[in-house]
DNA sequence: GGAAAAATATGACTATGGTCAAAAAATAGT
DNA sequence: ACTATTTTTTGACCATAGTCATATTTTTCC
C-alpha cells in the first residue's frame, strides 16, 4: 500500500477516532463496525480500506507506546545513576502506561488480536520496536560497567527482559486485572526478571535500586 | 449444570472427536461449527449444549496436559538428584509436549480464547492447576535443600516461574513456531527464569545441571 | 478545461458464530 | 403401563465481521 493522501488521512483518522471514543464508551465487544462507520458517516467498506481487521485499530493505537517511550527515554532517563536504575524506572514508567493509558480491556483485544491473525503485525515480539531498542541500551550500558552480566549479548538479555514483562501483561489481562499492574508488575520485574541480570556471584543486584525515587 | 448422563456424554464426545479430527486436518479457521455437527451426525444447538464456544474444546482438550504431567512427575521426577536437575526435567517435557502434542495452531486458538473471553475457565494462570503444583513442589524441596532463595514463598516463586514459561508459549505462539519451542523455550527457563531462584550469592547455579540426560 | 488514470468510497452480500423456544427422548414416580 | 418431569436435541433464526464489484471522487497530464 501507498502512502496516504490527505483525504484517506482524514477518513482513517475519522474512523479511529469513532472507534476509540465508541469503544471507550461501551467497550469493544458491544461496538459494531457499523457503529462505528456509522459514527464517522463513512460507509462500513471504507473501514475496511484502512484497517483488515476490527481489533487492528487497538493495535494502531498502541504502536503510539513508542513515542511515549521514546520521551520517557530521552527526558527522564538521565536522571538515573546505574543502569539498573534505569531498568527500574523504565518498567514503572511501562506498567504504569500500560495501566493508566492503554488499561486492560484494549491490551485483552490487542494480545488476541496477535493470537489470532496469522501473518500480521507482530507488534508485541517485534525486535524493532522502540522499547526493546531502549531496554537493549541500558543493558549494554549495564555489561560495560559490569553491573549485569556478560555472558548473553544485550539483544538476547534485553529480549528476555520484555518477554518476561510480556508475561505480567497477560497475566493480568487474562485476570482481568485482577491485580496491580504497577506493583506486581515491578515487583515481579525487579525481584525475578532483573535478579537475572546480575553477574555471577554479585551480593548485591537482587533487587533495582533507585536513583531519583516518584 | 449437573453431571452429564450417558447419552450426554456420548454426544460430547462424538462432537469433541469431530472436532479435533477435522481441525487436525484442516485447522481451526476453515472447520466451522457446522462442519462439526454435521461430522457427528448431530445438530448445531447441540455443540452449544456442552461447549460455550467453538474454542472451548481446545481449552478441554488442553487440560489433559495436567494428566500427563502429573504422570511425569509420578514416574520419572524421582531419577534426578536435584532440585535443578527436577527443574531442568520438567520444563523439557513440558516444552517438548507443548511442541508436539499440542501444537502452535492450537496454542494460539488456547491464547486467544484466555484472552477474549471475559469470564470463563482461566486455564492458563489458574494456580489449581497440576503443573503449577509440581514446580511448586521441586522449588519447595529446593529452599529446603539450600539450592534455592528462600526469601519468596515457593508459592510465589513458582507462579513467576510459571508465568515465565507461558510467556516463551506466548512468544512461540505469536511467532507462528518462527524458532524451536523445546531448544529456546530450555535455554530461556535455564539461562533467564530458573537464574532467578539461585539463592544470593551462589557460584553455581546459573544453569541447571542434569542428572539423568536426555 | 477535459480526458485518462489512480485513489477512495460505497453498500449489498456472504459466511459463520452463537441463541433460543419448541420438540423429542429419556427417566422417575405411581 | 401411564403420566409427569427432567434431560437432551433440534434447526430456524439473528447479529456481525469481513468481501468485493461497482461507483464516485480526486489527481495527473496534455
Amino acid at each position: 500500500m501507498a502512502s496516504l493522501g490527505p483525504t484517506a488521512l482524514r477518513t482513517k483518522s475519522a474512523i479511529m477516532e469513532s472507534a476509540l471514543r465508541l469503544w471507550k464508551e461501551r467497550g469493544f465487544d458491544s461496538v459494531t463496525v457499523d457503529d462505528i462507520t456509522g459514527a464517522a458517516g463513512v460507509a462500513k467498506g471504507s473501514f475496511y480500506t484502512y484497517f483488515s481487521t476490527k481489533s487492528d485499530i487497538i493495535v494502531e493505537e498502541f504502536k503510539k507506546i513508542d513515542a511515549y517511550y521514546a520521551d520517557f527515554a530521552r527526558r527522564r532517563l538521565g536522571r538515573y545513576a546505574t543502569a539498573r536504575a534505569k531498568l527500574s524506572a523504565f518498567t514503572r514508567a511501562q506498567m504504569r502506561y500500560v495501566r493508566d493509558e492503554i488499561g486492560c480491556d484494549s491490551l485483552k483485544v490487542l494480545y488476541a488480536n496477535q493470537t489470532s491473525q496469522p501473518g500480521g503485525d507482530k507488534i508485541l515480539t517485534n525486535g524493532d520496536r522502540h522499547w526493546v531498542r531502549i531496554v537493549e541500551a541500558i543493558i549494554a550500558e549495564g555489561q560495560a560497567s559490569g553491573e549485569f552480566r556478560a555472558d548473553l549479548g544485550a539483544e538476547r538479555l534485553a529480549g528476555f527482559f520484555n518477554r518476561s514483562a510480556r508475561a505480567v501483561f497477560l497475566d493480568w489481562c487474562i485476570g482481568d486485572a485482577s491485580f496491580d499492574l504497577v506493583k506486581e508488575g515491578v515487583f515481579f520485574m525487579e525481584r525475578w526478571a532483573a535478579a537475572s541480570l546480575s553477574p555471577p556471584g554479585a551480593e548485591e543486584g537482587r533487587s533495582f535500586q533507585g536513583g531519583a525515587g516518584e
